[in-house]
DNA sequence: CGAACCACCTGACGGC
DNA sequence: TGCCGTCAGGTGGTTC
């Protein structure tokens, strides 16, 4: 569910919400949605306090006193939320309850995400977050091109693949590539220096403009304060398969790029 | 190296 | 009403 927007957008939230405010206690809903064990992550993170709010590619990073990371990756249907007033959900995982008596809770339909808890310098020892590719919107154009030039793997995985460039899901992937008129099923090699240059520009304006308008929400999306997001509203090409381009007119085509599904014009996408 | 699958889960929706 | 197939903002592993 959540890409780089929506992230960007809970951790912005959540800084304004939480630093300054300690973990008094956790509480494993559904333990499973932990990376390592339940004693080790309540061993860590209580007793600790925010200090700040960061986001790397899909990826929330608390920092807490004492030099630790609480890590959370929402994956499809996860939620960050911060509770001024405790309320269970049917769908909690894991609840901290905060020394003010309010709430912090990462809750998860479809079980898929995760959250760890990382003492000093091992974060950079989990895979996930040391393979990630850099950021879409702080990377130089240069850096962006290389990464993709020399690959014959079709394009749009290209943008999915988290090791190539980190923050990037099915929705901007789609919007960017039709934005940048390239279709998803082009081979990075085959695609002009030029013309991936022009892709970075149209990802970084998607990426911020949904960061400007808080995200998109299409089912589960909600920010740290529980609110949906608007820029479904703008979408020009994802699930709109079957509808008129809005540039030209003609009907989008649905496929299958990458194992994900896939909206494009065929017209205005080469 | 690249692509096509399956797996992990639950819930919403459409067809019959 | 209810059962069944299909699909969903992600990632990781296997196989060919």
């Amino acid at each position: 569910m959540p890409e780089l927007p929506e992230v960007e957008v809970i951790a912005r939230g959540l800084a304004a919400s939480l630093v300054g405010r300690a973990i008094r206690s956790a509480e494993a809903v559904w333990p499973s949605s932990l990376l390592g064990g339940e004693a080790a992550f309540a061993r860590t993170v209580e007793g600790r306090a925010v200090e700040g709010v960061a986001r790397r590619g899909k990826l929330l990073l608390l920092a807490l006193t004492g030099g630790r990371t609480l890590a959370v990756h929402l994956r499809m249907t996860g939620r960050l939320v911060h509770q001024p007033l405790p309320e269970d959900g049917p769908h909690d995982r894991v609840r901290l309850e905060l020394a003010d008596g309010s709430r912090l809770v990462f809750s998860d339909v479809r079980r898929f995400g995760t959250m760890g808890a990382f003492l000093p310098g091992t974060l950079e020892l989990w895979d996930f977050y040391r393979n990630l590719g850099p950021e879409p919107l702080e990377m130089s154009t240069a850096d962006f091109v290389d990464r993709l030039k020399g690959r014959r793997t079709r394009i749009k995985a290209l943008l999915l693949d988290q090791h190539v460039v980190a923050g990037v899901g099915n929705i901007y992937a789609d919007e960017s590539l039709f934005r940048a008129g390239i279709r998803p099923s082009a081979r990075g090699c085959d695609v002009s220096r030029a013309r991936l240059a022009a892709l970075h520009a149209c990802l970084k304006d998607v990426l911020l403009q949904a960061i400007a308008e808080n995200g998109s929400s299409i089912r589960d999306y909600r920010d740290s304060g529980g609110n949906a997001g608007a820029f479904q509203n703008a979408f020009r090409v994802y699930g709109r398969h079957g509808q008129p381009c809005v540039h030209c007119g003609s009907i989008l085509l649905k496929s299958t790029v990458a194992g994900r599904t896939t909206s494009h014009c065929p017209k205005c996408q080469r």
